[in-house]
DNA sequence: TAGATTGTTAATCGATTAACAATC
DNA sequence: TAGATTGTTAATCGATTAACAATC
């Protein structure tokens, strides 16, 4: 059953996961026990409708003339989105950007770890930032397979960020999240999910560019 | 006619407009003269008949039987974008993500130039970054509308930053990069596009999670 | 019970793909 | 000319929205 329910999912969908499971918790915090799917719409901007449909893939978590239970609805997105376990995180690239992510609070909340990092600076090697070691490039392999690293993030400079990726595949990492633009397809079986400052930025400039009309 | 042309595209192709821009640019510089749908579609990773249904939409560009001079069609994506000119940034928040973006060397290249920078860091202020000054916080509208800043990118801690979208829509700026969470929807007239590290973790989380399906 | 709201099916809308006549 | 490849229309696929019976 369970691998029918998860087959095909509107690609949309799982960055729509994201956005009730953090609302939720913002309503936990604010005690709110119960909500409907209208109330969820009117906070997060997506129809009614569409929020009791994205649920429907996973399962019913509402009752008809109720609404949703504030902490069993984010208790389930959690186990849904898989963060009701704590994922090994790799940083590969300590630069300015590497180290704002270190520093990211909001990290452990959200179940990701920071585990190790890399960098082939001979002054970085061997320091810690945030108690986070920093390790040589070339011990990637090495390292990412002792700790049981389950996600890379890199936050390279251009350019290197695509043979960066084809190591990595070869440490069995099958998810990347990269802030630096790669122009290789990613491997077979890795998944990467890509930040892309050019994309973005030119997203706005076409708006702007074509606003009056 | 061209408030026809612009009307009503689909939401990705801007951003696969980007992808085939940074393709064809680096296919001038390895002095490639011209390229196929099919030529393109291997590297970009659609399929041809969407490169070539997503160019109808402003035009036509290429030569039936010969494909696309690179230079004339990155030319053309370039104005369809909106870079062939220069957009004004301001940066907001000058910690570590913000000093990572000031010295991204990529910004100037690519049509976007970080004219000012903001932080109420009374340590920060006054201080120059790659050239560029940081004011404080409260002179920002004065200063956004001094500079003619186009675009604002947010780089502030988690919890200001829908504070600070609502003081930038007084300042008249239209579009706005966020690398911070933001939970109100945005105000009117403003597009605001979102770099949230927490949804492309999850994403990657829930793929992880569902990967032996 | 009456009112509210879910879960789900059917209808609509939008985006992608296939196919091919036009044309270099 | 023959072969290649575009631009575009029609067919398909997928995602969103509307509607409503079921149910609390």
């Amino acid at each position: 059953m369970k691998s029918d329910v998860f087959k095909k999912i509107p690609k949309m969908l799982i960055y729509r996961l994201s956005v009730y499971y953090r609302t939720l918790n913002k309503l936990e915090e604010a005690k709110t026990k119960s909500i409907s799917s209208y109330e969820l719409s009117q906070i997060v901007g997506f129809t009614a409708a569409q929020i009791r449909k994205d649920l429907t893939y996973f399962g019913q978590f509402g009752r008809p003339g109720k609404g949703y239970d504030v902490s069993v609805l984010r208790d389930n997105l959690k186990e849904i989105i898989g963060i009701n376990k704590s994922w090994n995180v790799a940083l590969i690239g300590v630069g300015f950007l590497g180290r704002a992510l270190i520093s990211y609070k909001g990290f452990r909340k959200q179940h990701f770890v920071i585990v190790c990092a890399f960098d082939n600076d001979p002054k970085k090697i061997g320091q810690r930032y945030n108690d986070i070691e920093v390790f040589s490039q070339d011990r990637m392999e090495e390292i990412i397979k002792k700790m049981g690293v389950d996600i890379a993030i890199l936050a390279v400079p251009e350019g290197v960020g695509d043979t960066i990726i084809k190591e990595l595949a070869g440490t069995g990492v099958k998810a990347v999240l990269s802030f630096s633009p790669l122009t290789l397809l990613p491997p077979e079986g890795m998944k990467v999910n890509q930040v892309d400052l050019s994309v973005e930025l030119e997203g706005l400039s076409y708006y702007l560019s074509h606003l009056e009309e």
